[in-house]
DNA sequence: AGACGATCTTGACGATGTAAAGATGTCCCG
DNA sequence: CGGGACATCTTTACATCGTCAAGATCGTCT
């Protein structure tokens, strides 16, 4: 594996094209948005670039869709430019999963800044945070698909921590105990890992499809109603 | 993509090997378990053989090592010999998601009959859920997996179908209120996709990692305590 | 000016899913 | 008994993907 016998482009490469190289080719790509642009080289920005390429990627072609090359097509240069920006696919990934959770986060701030009782609050977080991960649901699986992360990537892990602080945050202000940086009580645990669970489980389920049988016996009632139903019957226990 | 060009390999091969084929060859491949049994050829239970060898790949190399060329070679077959019984790695994939569901409700049900309140019988299903999934991550990723399956083939529907309905089941015992074939009440609806949601988000937090931040504040507390106390303050609203 | 390093392209390799065509065994029907 | 029809399995081929290595191009610093 380490010392591969590469079958010696060189020499082959030499003699067939050396000297010619026609023109710097590139330009008359660009397959979506931006009018050419006059090739501006170097790019200047490939890496930002890249992230909303990527995210055009997902949103049109899902999860699945979303590869390096199909990404490097998008933003219209070589297949290879994005590894020397972010390595790999896990790390181009990442950045992404980083962008979607700051993104995630701000609209949770944004819903939970209302005036109200901290169960209101708590529920307009909830709903925004199922009508986000809806309407962008390749990002949200992305961001919690562990095995394409790179959690150790410092914008990922602020991002992700970020995240979680906010909920920590938001169960305390419902429970009205303060939370220590280190340590949590049992219940404050307890607490925040029912509400999580149960928002991302629910999530995860309506994505997959798995609650069209339940909505189907419903007639008339919508995911957001179900919704609604389901957190009004957790709150009365807490 | 209709008329492909085809590069002819049919004039070159007959030239060849048309009269020589040394032999069966197969057999000596065997890479585990099985002593080698004499290639009994057309091996006659191949299907079977494909769904054991896909779930030692899923549980030695994890959801990303299930692949059909590494099924096939588990198997000891040729790479293309899955194609004829599953047509494809979707199918392969959705006929062991559906085994996993089995296998699935058969615990379930198993830790649901133990006697005592209908509490205790939803906390010892939700504990061997848990177990479960944690016993095998690949196979729980996988039948929650939504794009890697075929909702449509029989034998998932069904095995997932009855997934459902045991859990319909078991709330509708705790709820003491029978549920009717076709309709729901919201209520019922309400609380069972609060008792599902909440048992698959901890799980999918949990195998992706997520939770281990919550455990990490939480000294010489594991999964199933922190799991007993969050079920211990759902159950108290219900 | 010229070297150097960062950026981007080209080309190649191995792996994968899938399709087509050949090889091989079974089985049924004359 | 023999021979085709069929199912099963293998071989070959191709497009695509991630990744690496080497070359080309540009900015920049001395």
């Amino acid at each position: 594996m380490s010392t591969r016998p590469r079958a010696t482009p060189t020499a082959a490469k030499a003699a067939s094209k050396s000297t010619i190289k026609p023109a710097p080719k590139r330009a008359g790509k660009q397959p979506a948005g931006k009018p050419a642009e006059d090739a501006p080289y170097h790019h200047g920005a490939l890496r930002d670039a890249l992230l909303a390429a990527a995210e055009r990627v997902l949103e049109r072609d899902g999860l699945e869709g979303l590869t390096l090359r199909a990404v490097a097509r998008e933003a219209g240069v070589s297949h290879a430019a994005p590894t020397h920006h972010f390595g790999d696919l896990t790390g181009l990934v990442s950045e992404l999963a980083a962008i979607g959770f700051r993104r995630f986060n701000a609209e949770l701030a944004a819903a939970g800044s209302i005036d109200g009782t901290a169960s209101e609050k708590a529920m307009a977080r909830a709903a925004r945070y199922v009508a986000c991960a809806r309407a962008h649901p390749g990002m949200y699986q992305l961001m919690f698909r562990g095995e394409r992360l790179d959690m150790t990537r410092p914008a990922l892990h602020e991002a992700s921590e970020a995240a979680f602080a906010g909920l920590a945050g938001a169960v305390a202000a419902r429970l009205q105990t303060p939370i220590a940086r280190e340590t949590l009580t049992l219940e404050q645990a307890a607490e925040i890992a029912r509400a999580w669970s149960m928002i991302h489980g629910f999530t995860t389920l309506l994505l997959d499809g798995r609650l069209t049988d339940i909505l189907h016996r419903l007639p008339g009632v919508d995911a957001e109603t179900l919704l609604g139903a389901m957190l009004k019957s957790a709150m009365r226990g807490a």
